[in-house]
RNA sequence: GGUGCUUUGGCCGAGCGGUUAGGCACAGGUCUGCAAAACCUGGGACAGCGGUUCGAUUCCGCUAGGCACCUCCA
């Protein structure tokens, strides 16, 4: 099995990745809180972690991948008056809070599908553990770690900061959180600015509210995930990821509610994504600068100069390192979609020219296991990509690196094709493992102009009896009809190329 | 204010003590009825100033710019 290092940001160092149970992984994710439809910035967590999970279980590792879905406890702001996202969404569009949850959950599902992005194993919500979170909240108390307050349990981060380090994951020290906290005083029910809510009282106004043995109220954002994480994967499980606005406060709190409830850190190995920016900041909701996913498909927002594909999204979010911030612009993402569309043309053309079948993987679909070394006999170019694109993964996901590669092997087909370069059947066969494997297995890209449905068979009848004739006119010198042809297919946005074989037709 | 990150050719984006990442764009060539694609070739970069070193884009310091977190955020 290939070893892969992975950077941990509670080491902040890249490290040999050894998950506790030899051979399987427990990954946690945090998923979205759905009050509105996901945007750019939540298609990275959402490609990253699906690779890193693919990769994962293409290793040979079985992987139980739990990503939650918050719908509930995560407020506006961390003052007393916060409110509940979902029950303001609620409120303001006079629905039932789980009609909004209902929506927006299924509305992303649909986002992350057409990003080829494969359901977790798991995929739990907040408001479906809401015992498991009150007995958490009892331990923590019963340990000493937290206190009532008005109806509300807070965190005690100054008696757990005594014992444990508070700060561990984020590099924060306490005195820093004093200093950065001081503002509101004596309004609050918390002892400290920096103790944070394990449960809240519900306002008579708050429309979601649970009973606990504090009075009605509702589980603080941060439990969810030490909860359920714990309830999936146990009390110590290997990788827990997320975006790196999420490192503090909401994973350093985890840590310690983890120390507090069982003893435990919970987590080896944090991984944290970074964020898109669009015009060098970063897209945020509060920023009110992002594009949504189905708004970037569709091409319907003021930023955007067209629409974009999903897997042009998905090529745009692996041609840059995860660990690195990614700027969004129309140039940017119009050089993805040729940069991919370059790779799949070249696919089709190895498949054909290895007289294979192009796989079509989808929605979490994998290949088999990675092999460690590949096949004898092949040239010594194969065999760079090879090791190139397996060593660049392992590498902290170094998924630039592993493209680069590919697109190694692009020139390589390309040139096979012109006739200027040889290969042999194990260079063909290597070839086509490697685009099984991982372009359309790990990467998860989806060659979106063969992957049709019904319609497209009738459009490819059409096409080559459009083709047919304009051969024809070809043959007869009728260079005006020919290129009328061509223009009118221009217009309907279908490009035909000509070539020795004959023609060739792509659509825009 | 505190903590951390960052500055690479026209654009995006890797890497790193000595040898061309890659994609997009651009220029020339091959091919072609024309075009496109493809292939070949090419230019052009490491913010500035010092230091360490035989040698720095890569390490250190300073200066300037940018960003993130410290409220909610993937």
């Amino acid at each position: 099995m290939r070893q892969l290092y992975l950077t941990n940001t509670l080491s902040h160092t890249k490290q040999l990745f050894k998950p506790i149970h030899e051979g399987h992984v427990g990954m946690y994710v945090c998923g979205p809180t759905v009050y509105g439809d996901a945007h750019l910035g939540h298609a990275r967590p959402g490609v990253t972690y699906d690779l890193l999970f693919k990769l994962l279980k293409h290793l040979g590792y079985k992987v139980r991948y739990v990503r939650n879905i918050t719908d509930v406890g995560h407020l506006e702001h961390d003052a007393d008056d916060g409110e509940d996202k979902i029950a303001k969404k609620a409120r303001l569009e006079q629905l039932e809070p789980m009609e909004i949850v209902q929506n927006y959950t299924f509305r992303y599902h649909e986002a992350m599908r057409k990003l080829n992005v494969a359901p977790p194993s798991i995929e739990p919500r907040a408001t479906g553990h809401i015992v498991e979170q009150i007995e958490a909240v009892k331990k923590i108390l019963d340990a000493g770690y937290a206190y009532v307050s008005n109806g509300s349990v807070y965190f005690d981060v100054e008696k757990y900061s005594q014992k444990y380090n508070y700060g561990i994951l984020s590099g924060r020290t306490l005195e820093a959180a004093i200093e950065g906290t001081r503002d509101l005083e004596g309004q609050s029910d918390k002892k400290a600015p920096y103790d944070f809510a394990l449960w809240k009282k519900a306002e008579p106004q708050h429309i979601m509210h649970w009973p606990s043995p504090w009075g009605e109220g509702f589980p603080g954002w941060h439990l969810e995930c030490s909860v359920m994480g714990a309830k999936y994967l146990g009390k110590e499980f290997d990788i827990h990821g997320g975006g790196m606005d999420l490192i503090f406060p909401h994973h350093e709190c985890e840590i310690a509610q983890n120390m507090a409830e069982r003893g435990t850190k919970g987590v080896n190995y944090w991984v944290h994504n970074n964020m898109i920016t669009i015009n060098g900041q970063k897209m945020g909701k509060s920023l009110g600068n992002f594009i949504t996913l189905p708004e970037l498909f569709s091409g319907e927002h003021e930023k955007l100069s067209r629409a974009f594909s999903p897997m042009t999204i998905r090529f745009f979010i692996l041609q840059a390192h995860y660990r690195g911030t990614l700027d969004f612009s129309n140039e940017a993402l119009q050089a993805a979609e040729k940069g991919y569309k370059r790779l799949m043309q070249a696919a089709g053309e190895l498949y054909a020219m290895a007289g294979r079948k192009q796989p079509l993987y989808n929605y979490g679909d994998m290949p088999g296991i990675a092999p460690d070394t590949c096949a004898d006999g092949v040239s010594p170019e194969v065999k760079a990509i090879f090791d190139g694109v397996y060593e660049a993964l392992c590498d902290d996901l170094n998924t630039p690196i592993a493209l680069s590669h590919l697109f190694e092997a692009v020139r390589l087909i390309n040139s096979a094709k012109a006739g200027s370069v040889e290969l042999s059947k194990a260079d063909l066969d290597t070839l086509c493992q490697i685009f099984d494997n991982v372009v359309f297995g790990v990467l998860g890209l989806v060659d979106e102009d063969k992957s049709g449905n019904a319609s497209d068979k009738v459009i490819d009848g059409l096409m080559q009896m459009v083709l047919e004739e304009r051969s024809r006119a070809r043959e007869a010198k009728d260079w005006a009809m020919s290129d009328h042809i061509r223009d009118s297919l221009k217009e309907l946005g279908i490009s035909v190329k000509d070539t020795k074989e004959g023609a060739e037709w792509t659509i825009e």
